[in-house]
DNA sequence: AAGTGGTCTAGACCACTAG
DNA sequence: TAGTGGTCTAGACCACTTC
């Protein structure tokens, strides 16, 4: 249970109540969306002033596993809608606007790691994955091709129709299906050409110039989700970055 | 003087010692490097409690504005080295490894800001900027040309004499010679074609493909100090981005 | 009115750094 | 030993949400 005196530790308290509410949470014990016991219950049940239980929730509100509402209590981060989205979607327009990509599933197969994706992945080489790709269109045109790879034992049932039947982001599919969710990327960016079918279905020539991103997504104690590469048709968009300031 | 009872107001009390702080710090009061009053001065000059000023404080460590020393005090943040460097410099090799560039100044002139250059420095049209070319070398390979714009006038007395002589990176020159300390960047990445004077500088053929990466680096309240036109080289190296954990 | 998070206080004790 | 930040406590009062 969750709700338990710490033992005797080394580390802060504060540090020991953080880690018990990331197993509560990726344990599912509090799902996404709910909201978890109020501070004076946690600091009743742990043990700890509540001035302890708020240094822990602040660490993980920071990094948005948790979000605080006034009056109402705190909860599980739930990527609903457009605020996940926006958080790992960094395409923008010329005038820095963000716009919303409209997303076709144009394969979706079953497969084995080989040795890259076993590595992103965190798997054994030959587990079984699956794969699938998108196109997404920003203002009607597609822009970017999305190869998307998933550890199969993660994602058990699921088929191509959940897939495409969702009605919301790929993330939110992983979070409420699977109650997997994602929490942090790793993005590696180059510059490549487009040739043969990625050019066509960015109906581009080939030789164009594309930004190539491969994303690891990761959960709870870094464990890895879904390996993704992205070709992205950059002439009228543009990736959007910001370094430095992550808090108020 | 920063160190004064706050006046009345609704924003809470933290809030308004971190704007005191800030204020400080960008004044040129406490230098970067040097260190700020300890928390129990500043308690009792700003008359309230400690905890407050703790809570002001850790918002700007969390920023990286300032750092805490254990049994030493706290510290404007000082750019030294390759903490900085590694904070801005994204371009890492195959293996995930961040490598050490080496820069070569090839231009350095004085020149009036056109209309893009004078939007992404918030200065007028036709004010004076100093513009740089630099080719950075990655083992021994120059794989990126940066073209930096300068407000001439947040500058003054800058030569390129100084700025080549510069012994380590140019956001320590900004701070050590002009005290203005690079907090934030914002980034737009695309992919482009080399060509002509670019393509020759990085040693590649017309038409191969380069990451562009055009940069804002601001620092206090936003304010805009640099924009940096990078082209990178991405056949051996890549950009590296984590998206979001940033803090423990 | 009751319950939640948000702010703020005042103090205790610990761990680290320096003279 | 004195001074610094680091952890932790116990409580007060406020603002917001819900019934």
């Amino acid at each position: 249970m969750s709700l338990a005196r710490l033992p005797p530790s080394d580390s802060p308290l504060y540090e020991q109540v953080r880690a018990r509410l990331i197993e509560g949470i990726s344990a599912g014990e509090w799902k996404a969306g709910e909201a978890i016991p109020s501070e004076a219950d946690l600091a009743g049940g742990f043990g700890v002033a509540i001035g302890t239980i708020r240094k822990a929730v602040d660490s993980l509100v920071a990094e948005r596993a948790l979000v605080r509402r006034q009056g109402k209590g705190t909860f599980v981060t739930a990527h609903e809608g457009s605020r996940l989205l926006f958080h790992f979607f960094h395409i923008a327009g010329r005038d820095g606007r963000r716009v919303l990509p409209e997303v076709r599933t144009i394969a979706f197969r079953r497969d084995r790691a080989d040795r890259e994706t076993a590595q992103a992945l965190a798997i054994a080489p030959a587990d079984k994955v699956i794969r699938i790709r998108n196109v997404l269109s920003l203002e009607g045109r597609p822009r970017i091709v999305d190869d998307i790879a998933l550890a199969a034992e993660l994602f058990p049932g699921l088929t191509e129709k959940t897939f495409v039947a969702r009605n919301n982001t790929i993330y939110h599919l992983y979070q409420s299906r699977y109650g997997i969710n994602v929490l942090r990327t790793d993005e590696r960016l180059r510059a490549v050409l487009a040739e043969g079918e990625l050019a066509a279905l960015l109906e581009v020539p080939p030789g164009a110039p594309l930004l190539e991103i491969r994303r690891i997504a990761l959960t709870f104690r870094d464990r890895p989700v879904e390996l993704r590469v992205s070709r992205v048709e950059t002439s009228s968009h543009h990736y959007h970055n910001t370094l430095g300031k992550e808090l108020g």
